[in-house]
Parts: C-alpha cells; sequence; structure tokens
DNA sequence: TTTTGAGTTGTTCGA
DNA sequence: GTCGAACAACTCAAA
C-alpha cells in the first residue's frame, strides 16, 4: 500500500470554497488526486442536467490547472481501481443521501475496504445533513414546520476557506474524457463557483431583500436562481445563510433551503418515496393511465392545455431547462387535479428537462402538490389555474413572454373544464380510506 | 397518556 | 367588493 497520496472523488461537490471533504484530502498532508467518474447512469439525466454539469466540471477543472481527472465507468468498479492505480489508502467524498448515491457508495466503501483502503465521507450537499434533524424521541418529522423549527436550532459551521492542495492529477495520471458535448438547444447561465457567487451576491444585494414580496411573481426576476448551482454543489447552502440577517425576508429564504434539506431528509428516510406515493394510502387513489391519458399528458408537456398560465410555465422549461417555482406548483397541480394523471408521469418530465433537477426536492415537491406527500391539507387544496394567473400574473407579462401568440393567433382552447375537474378530484381523494399508517 | 393547537404556497360560497 | 367560514376529517408534535 502506498502512502503517498489521497484521492478526492467529486460528485456533487463541484466546488473549492468551504468543501470539508476537500479540507480533510487536505489536511494529511498528501498530495491530492481529483477524480471525477462518469457513470453511464447519467446518460439518464435530461441534455440542460448534463451540459450545466459539463460547464461546472471544466470550471472545477480550471481552478485547479487541469489537474481534474475524469473516467468513464460505473463507479463501484472504477474507484476501487483507480485508488489502486494511483496508490492511494484514503478516497475522500461528500457524503450523498440518495437513494442512488446511498447504495453505490457502500458498495465502493466495501469494495475499498477488500483492498485495505477506506472510503472517507464529510460534509453533505445540505446545510443539516439528512437523517439528523429529528423529533426528541428520535423520529423524523414528517410535517414542514415543525421540522423548520428544529432546523433553525442548529448552529452551522462557518464556511470553510479552500485549503493548501498539491494537486497530483492530470496530465501525470492518465485521463478519459471530458464529458461528451450535450447541447439543450438554448444558452445557459454562466456556470462555475465564481459566476454562482456572483449570482448570490446580486441575489443578494438586490432581490433577496424583498424577497418575501417577490419571490412569488413569475414575471420578475425575484428568485436567486441558483438551484442548479446547488443542485452540484457549485455553491454550498451553508456560505448562502451566513450571509443572511434577521428579517422577514431573509427568514423566507431561508425556509427555501430548510425545505431542500426537508426533502432530502424525507427522501433519506424513505428511499422508495422518490417513485412510490409516501403516504401509501393513496395508492388506492384512481388515476388515468390509458391512451387518453397520455394524450392529455402529451398536451400538458408541450405547453398546449389552453390555459396560460400553465402552458406558459411548460413552454419556459423545454425552451430554458427552468421554471419559476410558483408555476412548478401551478402546472403540476393542474396534472394531478384536472387532469388526474400519476404525479409519477410529470416528476419524470420536469426531471428530463430542469437544469436544477434534483430528486428530492423535484419528486416530494410533486408529491406535494398530488396530497401523497408532506401536504397536511391536500385534499381541498386545488390551485385555480385562472385565479392564480390573475393573483400572480395579473398583467400577463409571464404569459406573453412565453406565449407570443395569445390573443393574436391559434391558441387552443381549454382543453378541461377547470370547475367540473376540480369536483371529480375532490371525488377522487373521498375514495382514500383514512387512518391506518 | 391525554390533550391541544396547528398544518407553505387554496378556492368557493354566501352574508 | 370584501370577509369569514367551510371544505372533511386527520395527523402530527409538543406540552
Amino acid at each position: 500500500m502506498g502512502m503517498g497520496c489521497v484521492v478526492m472523488w467529486f460528485r456533487r461537490d463541484l466546488r473549492l470554497f468551504d468543501h470539508p471533504a476537500l479540507v480533510a484530502a487536505a489536511s494529511t498532508g498528501l498530495p491530492v488526486v481529483p477524480v471525477f467518474v462518469i457513470d453511464p447512469a447519467f446518460s439518464a439525466a435530461g441534455t440542460a442536467r448534463r451540459a450545466y454539469m459539463n460547464g461546472a466540471l471544466r470550471s472545477l477543472d480550471h481552478s485547479m490547472d487541469g489537474a481534474l481527472v475524469y473516467r468513464f465507468g460505473d463507479p463501484a468498479v472504477v474507484i476501487p481501481r483507480f485508488a489502486a492505480e494511483v496508490g492511494a489508502d484514503s478516497v475522500f467524498v461528500t457524503c450523498d443521501f440518495g437513494p442512488y448515491g446511498r447504495s453505490r457508495d457502500q458498495t465502493v466503501a466495501a469494495r475499498l475496504h477488500a483492498d485495505g483502503r477506506t472510503l472517507i465521507g464529510r460534509g453533505s450537499p445540505y446545510a443539516v445533513a439528512p437523517g439528523s434533524v429529528a423529533k426528541d424521541d428520535g423520529n423524523p418529522y414528517v410535517v414542514f414546520t415543525p421540522f423548520l423549527k428544529r432546523w433553525r436550532t442548529q448552529t452551522l459551521l462557518a464556511p470553510l476557506p479552500v485549503p493548501e492542495v498539491e494537486w497530483l492529477g492530470a496530465p501525470a495520471v492518465e485521463r478519459d474524457g471530458p464529458p461528451k458535448d450535450v447541447d439543450p438547444g438554448f444558452a445557459l447561465a454562466e456556470i462555475g463557483e465564481q459566476a454562482a457567487a456572483e449570482r448570490w451576491s446580486g441575489f443578494r444585494d438586490g432581490p433577496l431583500n424583498r424577497y418575501d414580496e417577490l419571490r412569488d411573481i413569475p414575471a420578475i426576476a425575484g428568485t436567486s436562481r441558483l438551484s442548479a448551482d446547488l443542485r452540484w454543489g457549485v455553491v454550498h447552502p451553508r456560505q448562502l445563510l451566513s450571509d443572511l440577517a434577521p428579517g422577514r425576508a431573509h427568514d423566507t429564504f431561508a425556509s427555501e433551503l430548510a425545505w431542500r434539506d426537508f426533502y432530502a431528509d424525507v427522501l433519506h428516510r424513505r428511499p422508495d418515496s422518490a417513485w412510490a406515493n409516501l403516504d401509501r394510502r393513496m395508492d388506492s387513489m384512481p388515476v388515468d393511465d390509458d391512451e387518453l391519458a397520455r394524450e392529455r399528458f402529451a398536451k400538458w408537456s408541450s405547453g398546449l392545455t389552453g390555459f396560460p398560465i400553465v402552458d406558459a410555465g411548460m413552454r419556459q422549461l423545454l425552451a430554458s431547462g427552468w421554471m419559476h417555482n410558483r408555476v412548478r406548483m401551478i402546472s403540476a397541480s393542474f396534472l394531478v387535479k384536472d387532469l388526474h394523471l400519476p404525479w409519477q408521469w410529470g416528476a419524470r418530465h420536469f426531471m428530463n428537462h430542469l437544469v436544477d433537477g434534483d430528486l428530492a426536492s423535484n419528486n416530494h415537491g410533486w408529491q406535494w402538490a398530488a396530497g401523497s406527500g408532506t401536504d397536511a391539507a391536500p385534499y381541498f387544496r386545488v390551485f385555480n389555474p385562472t385565479a392564480q394567473a390573475e393573483r400572480f400574473d395579473p398583467d400577463g407579462e409571464y404569459v406573453r413572454r412565453w406565449i407570443p401568440e395569445i390573443g393574436i393567433s391559434d391558441y387552443p382552447a381549454p382543453m378541461v373544464d377547470h370547475a367540473a375537474e376540480r369536483l371529480e378530484a375532490l371525488h377522487r381523494y373521498r375514495l382514500v380510506p383514512a387512518s391506518t399508517r
């Protein structure tokens, strides 16, 4: 066994600043071999997310003077072989809490261990690691507000500076890649740690201070637009939280980061809830999945429902890889409660197109909309797309931006009668049995 | 153990 | 036009 270096395996932590695993790797005093494994499983991800990933990798590679080593293949095979190849006893990672990442890491850890090596996990992509916020009796929270209350009591480490690192990578270590270019068909915002820091400071010194008023208005750039950066760990939520001041606007922003932690926690404790109802009683609620349902889904996903706010959101998603959160809720509610389709269809479509697609936040957001997740009042919360548009896009500015033909040329009539479908949804919910959890 | 207050993001109805 | 109640009852979390 060599004692010559350690491996830093990057995954969803594509940054150098405030990086506990990198700090731990550097503190061994040994040269650090940086590696990113291009997992064949990535090919399932949408082009927008892969394009973002590629950009973030280029930026990370640049910030370590081209040392980042790419390797193609299954990490369970690649990483143990790589550690042996470079003669490293230890592989450092940021802990992953998703269903896929956790089982992958268990396999990698076991295989490294069999060779006398160690997988060392430090930190997480979250302000508070999944599994660490619990009730006094040790059980997890399943309602957001009590979770938030406890989450707020957690003390956060101060952001860590970039450590002194002796990179030992390319070209001394042979590398594959880089990952194949993908073209999402539209331009992404600037990518990388520096760009994310600038995005944050621009938001922090501007819209953040009116976040509670502006964040729900899709025509306004009132949100941070950091979701993709957070998704890949180009910025860590701890750094954002450390910049906040007391006050309602900043508190509201912090609670959005708490939602991210909450959903990661729920998914961590219930890995099956990625694609199955968190509340299994909802399995008995009838959903439509026949040929007509597939036709309706096609209209929804291409932005041709005839409900302008829904269609604007769906077109924003296809045209830019991102959708304003208020509109995500409206279009999700429409799929589930007006079209009576399985939430999984919508979740999959979002994951295919969102640049920020995150399994926990996306799918539990969908479950919230579907009433199968952590919503405390799912039965009567049916969004009215017309009322929502009047309330949050009163001048129609957002709608016109994404549906330029509206009022000018062909635009479809509403594909359903909302009032009737609302009653149908309420009827179906009444078929769900109470209690038995 | 029992009790109590509350539950992200809503809508509709009727006074 | 505005306002409060009803929606349907349950479950959660904490005292």
